[in-house]
DNA sequence: GATGAATGAGAGTTCATTCAT
DNA sequence: GATGAATGAACTCTCATTCAT
């Protein structure tokens, strides 16, 4: 499933001007995407886009402006993305540990059904976030996150089930990022170690820790 | 602290063939490794590192053939670099909690003091390990790595501090994982929170955590 | 006259899509073959194409994919050049012997009025015809003129004037060789024996000379 | 059998001066002829032909001055060893008729067993004889031939096997020619008859062809 | 809204040649 | 006589972007 997908604008009927406009739009943001995950800002090439496409070369131009604004709002509905799926959870319905569990569980299935989410943050990484920092809509995105995972823990520990003092962004790095690694590093493990850890066996084996790990460091 | 440093070639007569000839060598390298971890292997230009260098552009294709290879030797110092700093710790005399504390303290700050490491490994995975996987040197750097874990391990067991069952890849993917997301990902996660994740006292306050949840999680 | 000029596409509106795209793919085609037959296929500079073609050296890969490319399409230009001259004798409205006599005289003044061809040839030749081989194009152009010959030789037997067991492409090396020769090599020759053989005079006491040698080798 | 090896210097003590000397220019000129020979004097590189040598590049420069400079050597070496063969044929001892057929067959065998004599006076003719043209030694070279081509034919009119009026030079170039551009074009007539030209039994056709159409177009 | 043709700057790479030893 | 290191110019080819229709 490509991230595109997830953004589910309403159908159009199929012929009329707003329609064609809106799927030439999708079609370059979907090649985009790939093109970006595949080989960075840099390696990224406008025509590879454009024919993955199936669009005119100008057209990037003319709906993005130029090849760096259209990796930009790439970048956007990537964070866009992960963050929706996360709110389809409906952590707050949940009790304080399986909230944290199935968040863990859910962050890390996301992760791993969408590599190029990875390549696409690592990127921006090497781009010390130069285009990233220029959006307003992905600082808004994430403010709910931060509130919400406040709450579980808040509620976890009038429960008596977590301890105090954890920071609810730090609690969102640990998370991310002990699953984060193995998957976008995967390559290079795999390299050194002289094994293969892309293995479904290999995933499973990692989800298990990870979920350990986490809620032992909470417990009260 | 450049890692070209830790390579300590012994100086030779200031005008012979072999001095000059490693002069150049060695600032190539230099300048290259400065180079690929700013902007990755696409975006970096063999121009701008012969002028780094101070060399000709002709002499990166007399020492190392083209891009690609000078890439693949940049990638393999850089991995040679961190194995030595690993090396040079001796945690075979060490106690195993001594041991494993003191790999995890170490990797996170060599980690934090050669930012170039972490670019060059996150563009390696850009391109599948497509160049790592040609080196054996690699592989072979990692194999002694494995045994002395492996010992670690079996040593903590024996003593009856460390839990059975522990796979040493597994771990030191863990370990070394939990720092480097935080390290890698620090420009995007400082933008979507918001906050400048980049301190001394944010670094201070990660290495704790991680400490705590590796030694927590080997606990017998 | 350039060979081009032989192509004849019908005039366009001036100004019209196709028309600038087909002033342009001609300009190039030109100033290659003229680029390539002074020089070689080595020889020959990309840069001065495009500057005699007054056009963008991109327009260059844009229409044909590479200087290899383009030196195909120059060759399968010249020979089409060539055949489509002896196609306008219509030979097979000859009597044999004044057949064989037009095909030689006119194989030899188009030899001497496009010596970018013999340049263009011979360089093939370096090549081993490593381009031409790949060209169905020029294969098919040729088998035509292999018929045309037979029928003028069979017709001559039938006749009595010619005598039997000629072989249709032998001949036809013999009548290409014995003028080729002496307009490719002029340079060399005239240096080697001090005489100057590209005069008119020259070129007629020639002509002559392989007319006179021909028709008497087939005399039955 | 290499060009090179025809000059025939005298052999020297192994390892004076001298002879090292000689063996490095020998090899330089043996690895020249192969390389100019096979991509002309654009394609051939320099430092392939101090590979092939087993010399240093600079050597090059120290015995011949350029790359250009050893070019001429090569070619007059060539031109030195055709005409040298041809020396050794007496052909001032045979009889007219018998005199013509060896020297014809003598060329058509040498080319054949020269390939690289080929493409070095078609590169040459490519270049319009520039350096040919400086070199007095060639043309002093040819002069004995074009007199001893005279005789033969003013033996022959005197014994009135031969019609007179035959210009020694152009019977020459008729001679070269008829079985050069068999050879020379052989790749090119291939591809576009579709024909394998190289065969040894076509070269034995064409040898016999010429034998006849030289002797008849003398004959009185 | 969409297209193909065009552009100039600059990429990686290779060259013949020379320097210092 | 011989060597390896060094050079700057020039090569083929690719890029993001814009023009005219």
């Amino acid at each position: 499933m490509s991230i595109a997908d997830a953004a589910g604008k309403p159908a159009s009927p199929p012929s009329s001007r707003t329609a064609r406009r809106d799927r030439t739009r999708q079609a370059i943001l979907a090649a985009a995407e790939r093109e970006f995950a595949a080989k960075g800002l840099f390696g990224a090439r406008v025509g590879e886009i454009s024919r993955r496409a199936g669009a005119n070369k100008r057209m990037i131009y003319y709906y993005f402006g130029s090849k760096d604004a259209l990796y930009l709002v790439v970048l956007e509905r990537v964070y866009a993305g992960l963050r929706g799926a996360e709110r389809r959870l409906h952590l707050d319905h949940l009790e304080p540990q399986a909230a944290i569990r199935t968040l863990i569980e859910s962050n890390f299935a996301y992760s791993r059904a969408h590599p190029e989410m990875i390549s696409l943050i690592n990127n921006e990484n090497l781009h010390r976030a130069r285009h990233l920092r220029k959006s307003k809509k992905v600082r808004e995105l994430h403010s709910p996150l931060v509130r919400l995972i406040g709450d579980i823990l808040r509620h976890g520990v009038a429960k008596g089930v977590f301890r105090r003092g954890i920071d609810p962004v730090e609690l969102y790095i640990t998370i991310a990022g002990i699953g984060y690694f193995f998957l976008s590093n995967n390559w290079t493990l795999s390299a050194i170690f002289g094994r293969d850890l892309s293995s479904a066996a290999a995933y499973r084996r990692r989800r298990r820790h990870i979920v350990d790990m986490v809620l032992a460091a909470l417990r009260a």
